[in-house]
DNA sequence: CCTTGCGCTTGACGCGACGTCAACCTCTAG
DNA sequence: CTAGAGGTTGACGTCGCGTCAAGCGCAAGG
């Protein structure tokens, strides 16, 4: 017994678009055709259907979707590999979280941040200084140009933002997180990502800062106990030094 | 001073290939151009790009971040609204992440759900049978074809999916969880798909499930003990009609 | 016999945020 | 004079379809 498109539609609980989708991709062929291009699925098809919407409920592109039917790959490696994206996604999206919300706190009691607006953020473009004047002199006036131009409003935004990943610096740390664990690497990440929104940051080919930028600074997270304290004292520095100098390697 | 597209793009830690397309949708035209066409870019627009790579840094879409910034919207109302979406994101991922998981255990150890494997399903589309009998004494043969046309494969995991489904009923039911709070709804709407990939299901004109169908559904997973045991008693039951009998009324 | 209408077909554009050629221009240094 | 660096404007590709638009085959009703 064959069914129309619409049927199966119906059954499945998709559109009959989408079926004429997966048909041009070559996911799912109609079993056959018949007069004026009408397609006619068998149950074949169906079960085959009913495999792609389960895949595909999990988020897996169709692509693999695909590979994974015409068992080209492993469904359970396929399905673990996803695993690692969809964790990833999640990490991004907590994040992403976390600083909305910082910045919505910053917006609304706007007075304590733009009390201590220049200790953080002049610390840190101080230390930089510090840092850079083996990279030039002209670095750290830039960077106070800048820093000056993005206005109130924009200083209490970045403010919020560095605000967010101290705080989650000192969160993982507090909870012996592993330097290595992906965890406190992609923390990792995400400080050479806000690095590399600071102008006067010195960057490689690509871009992003230079691996020995990077690790001047972890040391001097450590070395220095102005920094330290911004990181919960010396175990926090450590750690976060530890991490960067994890991520330098492998990544940068 | 005037910087170019490339020192622009150095600064901020983007491409130039982005400055040209903010450029051509109108979100950051560069302050002025010269022989040729070059962009020039002034302390201005640094400024106004910097707001944008904050904001695009939470994830707010270009067009909303351009609302934003030309002051057509509340900036703490656009963030408010935006972590709404984030939290959806998220609810989503974890959902996909716990049917990945709950999919890999099951193929991992496969003979437990194979023994069980006609138990939870056939109980399911046998409740379905009593209800559909008032819908057409037909649906229970398609149902249960479609059942065997699965295969022993697709069979498993088609389980493995309602057996995430019904853990998390049974979960957000043993933490008190209003049964009109966006959690409850979030699972009675993955209830209400879930029941669309069903064949057999009574339809509505938009192939959704038909509201007095889900609505008796609900009532009779209360009514009938065999189907309250599957969600943990009788609390359990009734929690997940009252989350149901609220979904339907607002959304069918 | 013609029209109407249903169910289906193919073909094409649109979305979001750019990456990635391709072909061309402009200026400078050798 | 020429090569090279650094720009420019298109235009296509990504992913998974939604959404027209125009047309075809077949049945019932005028």
């Amino acid at each position: 017994m064959t069914r129309s498109i619409q049927d199966v539609a119906r059954l499945a609980g998709v559109s009959s678009r989408t079926l004429r989708h997966y048909d041009q991709i070559g996911l799912l062929p109609p079993s056959s055709t018949g007069a004026g291009g009408l397609r006619h699925y068998d149950d074949g098809a169906i079960r085959r259907l009913q495999r792609i919407l389960l895949l595909r409920e999990v988020g897996l592109p169709l692509t693999e979707i695909a590979d994974v039917l015409d068992a080209q790959t492993d469904e359970a490696a396929a399905l673990r590999g996803h695993l690692d994206v969809l964790r990833d996604e999640r990490g991004r999206i907590d994040r992403q979280i976390a600083s909305v919300e910082r910045t919505l706190t910053a917006l609304e009691k706007r007075r304590p941040i733009m009390a201590e607006e220049m200790l953080d953020g002049f610390d840190h473009t101080q230390y930089q200084e510090e840092v850079t004047a083996r990279w030039g002199a002209d670095a750290y006036a830039a960077s106070d140009a800048w820093w000056r131009g993005l206005g109130a409003e924009g200083q209490a935004e970045w403010k919020a933002r560095l605000d967010a990943l101290n705080a989650d610096w000192v969160d993982a740390a507090g909870r012996d997180v592993d330097p290595t664990s992906h965890e406190a690497q992609e923390l990792a990440a995400r400080h050479v990502q806000w690095l590399g929104s600071v102008p006067g940051t010195p960057r490689a080919d690509d871009g992003g800062p230079l691996r020995d930028y990077v690790v001047g600074l972890a040391e001097m997270y450590v070395a220095d106990p102005r920094f330290a304290a911004n990181y919960g004292g010396g175990d926090g520095a450590a750690f976060v030094r530890d991490a960067l100098l994890a991520f330098a390697e492998r990544e940068l």
